[in-house]
DNA sequence: ATGGAGGGTTGACCCAGGGTCAAGGTCAAG
DNA sequence: CTTGACCTTGACCCTGGGTCAACCCTCCAT
């Protein structure tokens, strides 16, 4: 007969863990002696032994005693849905490596390969570090609201930069990070911004962004708040007829309404 | 600006789960309106989308937070670590798996597909069903005590089922579980084991079972424990010279000391 | 102004599957 | 007789939140 230490090292359990099968009923309380330890026999092994075959294979504790407790068929039936659970489970894991994978490879974090060569290759151009990192953070957004969309965004943003106007408004918004708000080369921005939205509103490109109205005025109340000279950029373009930034509009009192085209 | 559950609809986590992380430490408590509610901007945004992407690769919430707060090179380094462990969880699936396809092939759980032929040798031979469980019990312990040997050692079984006297003995041992124990016939099991056991003797077979002294004793005492006509059959045996039942040995006293065999 | 709906806030308890600690009884050996 | 190893029960702790309760805040319609 077996003490409840030698029970477990004999089924590899601990002896904390045959106590709590006891206290949930799973596994008989066996008879005391008369110190009051528990006596066990083999037939308490080998319901151990079953106890944790099943556990092991991830199956709830409460399900264990349905299974060890009913017949041959639902037994049957029951293995066989554990099963395909571990199969899904399995698969789950292999998601989860490759999420992983392109985790790893991206800028810090989540973010796809084609977005992190565009952060590098504004970073090529000499942009300032900190708008890159406000670029990264947008872009991580991006890709949690619309993931399936990303690739075709990007493209889009890739084929921008081969503007020699895109390329400047970037290099002169990254260095106002340290301009003031009265700078007179604000105007400058603005002039770049609004040749650069007339000629997209000519080409007819980003018609349809697929981001919802909430999100675009996060992410415009998080430029607006990035500095002093982002709101007052803002300031001079809604004078001059225009609204927003992510998704930058005509604003409604101007001539030509609808006009459409972004700074993600 | 975000409400909590507007952020959490953003980033796909409940309300519950982004209060979770505040109570933590693993999401900094953003400022509050003048009623108290907490307003959150889109840094909250990517700081909850990374959070979720770490943690849906089954990243405890503990270390997530050290990753996040981490360099780059401790990052990586953190991501291939959890890689490893991810293919090693994969592994262990796959160990599951086939243990499961084992359990739902077996004699209700947990034995391999041989012992399953045997005991169904056994009913075939017309051995009683309460001995067969009986049978079927002992080889559950001893797939958990020595998984790696249970092949040879049922083997060695099957050989044994061969000679008609060892057929003969089962047959009388599954009977005995209904008679008295003063019943004359338990001599009659007594002189074939004895014939039994001399053979094995002879032939040298069973010299290491593999099994520890203690489990031995616990198969014993639960043999013992079974009927009384196994007391008296023993006794018997005792009486002879002989000692034990899963391991049989000549007692010390006897003339040709160590002999065993065995009726696992 | 008032009532109700639908947000938000905190706090407390609950789940699996035990780990860990505490306070005390028991057992075998020296 | 003491010591150390074992046993007993009970209580609190962990993760990653779910669920419920009680109450506050805001907005909208009346």
């Amino acid at each position: 007969m077996l003490t409840i230490s030698q029970l477990a090292a004999y089924t590899g359990v601990t002896v904390r863990a045959v106590r709590h099968y006891h206290r949930i009923g799973l596994l008989a309380e066996p008879a005391r002696d008369r110190s009051g330890y528990r006596i066990y026999g083999a037939d308490a092994v080998v319901r151990l032994i079953r106890i944790r075959t099943l556990a092991d294979a991830g199956v709830p504790l409460a399900r264990v005693q349905g299974l060890l407790d009913a017949g041959e068929e639902e037994f049957r039936d029951g293995v066989r849905e554990i099963d395909k659970e571990l199969r899904a489970e399995a698969r789950r894991l292999r998601n989860t490596r490759t999420r992983l994978a392109r985790l790893a490879a991206g800028d810090h974090l989540a973010l796809p390969q084609d977005v992190v060569a565009y952060l590098d290759r504004l970073r090529g151009l000499g942009v300032d570090e900190r708008y890159i990192e406000m670029e990264r953070d947008a872009w991580i957004m991006i890709a949690g609201q619309v993931p399936d969309r990303i690739d075709a965004v990007i493209a889009e943003k890739h084929r921008e930069l081969d503007d020699p106007a895109m390329v400047e408004f970037y290099l002169l918004v990254s260095e106002a990070l340290d301009w003031s708000p009265d700078d007179p080369r604000i105007a400058r921005i603005a002039d770049i911004l609004e040749e650069l939205m007339m000629r997209a509103l000519e080409s007819g490109a980003l018609q349809d962004d697929g981001l919802d109205q909430a999100f675009v005025d996060l992410m415009d109340s998080t430029m607006l708040e990035s500095s002093p000279v982002a709101e007052r950029l803002l300031a001079i373009l809604e004078e001059r007829g225009w609204r927003g930034w992510t998704r930058v509009e005509r604003a409604p009192s101007a001539k030509s309404g609808g006009a459409r085209s972004g700074n993600g």
